[in-house]
DNA sequence: ATACATGCAAATGCTTTGCTGGGCT
DNA sequence: AGCCCAGCAAAGCATTTGCATGTAT
């Protein structure tokens, strides 16, 4: 599945930049949009699927530039690798950090807070990826329990 | 600086859960008060100030364990190692995703959400040692002039 | 005696770097 | 020609695992 409107804007924001669309970079960019939540593990192996030959220094350097151009983000969920999303599925990560679940909520939630942190600090807030640690539900009740 | 206060509450939590309090733990638990945002690598050669055999795996597996007993936090700055506090050094991060840079703010700012997800989702959201990721005001201003 | 803790070395996982050759502009 | 880019191999850093030894209950 490849998202025309995506390409164009890439090739155009790469040119102006004084860089070049690859094949390699479109097949990345399609990966992360139709797996949503991938590691660059992962996001490689689909890759791959299409063109054998890709290296996954190719991938990181891609993800990286991509996650630079602001076309996808990454997320740091549990311990390991990163996950890659594209910049419009919008969600927010609840991770606990004692048992490591992760449920997701809609980033609205967090409209509220991008409002303050624009007039306060001039930062725009990325809320489509965040991921939240805090302790959850089941977590909270198995501490009472020992207490 | 020994945190006696801290350092019972440990003994007690530790033993109710059939574990033990050992000096090693002690060290790292000082450590992280002390040095605040430290990584386990720094926390390490603090440590081994003291005590010069206590060896890095130690530090992880202790780090591991506080930060499941909710003694201390950690958090994914950049890209790098994560960075532990004690759970009562309470900030935000503001991290770009486009320069890296870090500002920190109140935590304050996210009562409101707190609450929200409270409420809707029974999660205690840990607001001491959240990084939040977007664009700083500077890589904001440059993405402007390339427009 | 048993279960928990530590040290050490090796393995693993993830990512980056250096270098070379190929392709655009 | 000069720059951008991809592939490959090697290095790098962070973290985990297996195992033997030590220590408290």
């Amino acid at each position: 599945m490849v998202d025309v409107e995506t390409a164009r804007g890439l090739r155009k924001t790469l040119h102006d930049r004084g860089m070049r669309m690859t094949p390699q970079r479109q097949l990345v960019l399609d990966a992360v949009r139709s797996l949503e939540h991938a590691t660059p593990e992962q996001i490689c192996q689909r890759v791959q699927e299409t063109a054998p030959t890709v290296n996954i220094t190719t991938i990181y350097r891609t993800l990286d530039l991509l996650d630079r151009l602001g076309l996808v983000r990454h997320t740091h969920l549990g311990h390991g690798a990163p996950s890659y999303s594209v910049e419009d599925h919008r969600h927010v990560h609840l991770v606990c950090h004692v048992c490591g679940s992760i449920q997701e909520i809609p980033c609205e939630l967090l409209d509220p807070l991008v409002g303050t942190l624009r007039e306060r600090d001039g930062f725009e807030l990325d809320a489509s990826h965040l991921a939240l640690s805090g302790t959850c539900r089941d977590c909270l009740k198995q501490e009472q329990e020992i207490e």
